[in-house]
DNA sequence: CGTCTTTTTGACCATCCGGTCAATTTGTCA
DNA sequence: TGACAAATTGACCGGATGGTCAAAAAGACG
């Protein structure tokens, strides 16, 4: 079951290939000719590595799923409230920042109602949203930050970090500038410490 | 140039049809079949209508832009600001409510880079968004809300109500709950309060 | 009713696309 | 080097899909 070095070149290429065309095109938009091409590989080639298309895209989503969750299973609850909720909501940014591409895909795939990853939603993301609203609002509860629901907090953070980069088309139309995160990052922090202090 | 009767039934049709199929499965998920079933006529009928599937989703996406605009033309300049702009927030989400397909057809074209709607974002909807940002920016400067961003605000406002809707199997699977909307006005009018008094 | 226009449709076409297959080339290793 | 396995590919297939067309059916109207 080991890998040969060709196999670990053609895997890792295909992955790069994949999310390039998966994230610009969605699922139905891409296709096994153009992720070939962008792989450098003939179509029948790219099959003898993944027996379909949907084992591409299934795999790519579910190889990144972890690597996304990443920002918010770091939130700490030893550490200070406010820090750490305006910490996750900068990590989360940054990522949004240097992984455009990634977020796109997952934007597309729950826009699509997340026909590949609904399991997973409602088990292991389900479960780490429980737990971090729970610390979010234990913090509450001891006075240390205003009030909140910690399940709406989070998919605020979620909804906005990620706005700025999967509709960035109409962030930059609608201020005109050419970097859609231009004053992202104050702007959120704005306004979720104001949330925070209540 | 006036429409027959049997033109504006079924034309009326076509358009209720193609929002459905259209908003479900994007523009390329989309067949002309589908569209033709759902608003029961046969395909070679269809395009005796519509040139192409193209004309379809363009006249519809455009037939919808004014009205998915006017809650942020109702903002009154001459209102008090903290209840004009909360009462634009419970608009929008109502909006959003209601119209949960109109919601998801404009996010998978925003999410697409907006092939056919550029144009309208770079023109009309920036000059709209500037004009109102300027109106909540005067307020900050009078000192009647705290100092924010006008089009960041106005932008923080689209992606958190539309995110309800778009993402509705996220929001489900996250909260456990049928309705993905409990709970959003709630959340949105004390973020948004929270952050308009500083 | 008769004539003209509008509407409707079955049959058809070209292209795209996911996927197969037999045959060839390339790599591995004793 | 020879022999076996891994990797690669050109040619091809079947179904889906956007769109055409000629002919038929249904309305409109005097």
């Amino acid at each position: 079951m080991t890998m040969s070095r060709i196999q670990k070149r053609n895997r890792a290429r295909i992955a790069e290939a994949a999310l390039e065309v998966f994230s610009r095109n969605g699922f139905r938009g891409a296709t096994l000719d153009a992720i070939a091409g962008e792989a450098g590989l003939s179509k029948p080639n790219l099959i003898y590595y993944y027996p379909s298309k949907e084992t591409i895209y299934e795999e790519l989503l579910t190889g990144l799923l972890s690597r996304w969750l990443e920002p918010l299973t770091a939130l700490d609850p030893a550490g200070e409230p406010e820090a750490e909720i305006l910490g996750y909501v900068s990590r989360k940014l940054e990522l949004s920042r240097q992984m455009p591409r990634e977020s796109r895909l997952f934007a597309n795939e729950i826009l699509r109602g997340a026909p590949l990853i609904a399991p997973h939603l409602t088990g292991p993301l389900h479960r780490l949203v429980a737990e971090k609203a729970a610390v979010i609002e234990g913090w509450a509860a001891a006075g240390h930050i205003a009030p909140v629901d910690g399940r709406q907090l989070i998919m605020s953070i979620w909804a906005l970090t990620q706005h700025y980069v999967d509709a960035d088309v109409q962030v930059r139309a609608v201020t005109g500038l050419a970097d859609p995160l231009a004053g992202a990052a104050a702007h959120l922090e704005t306004l979720f410490r104001r949330t925070l202090r209540g």
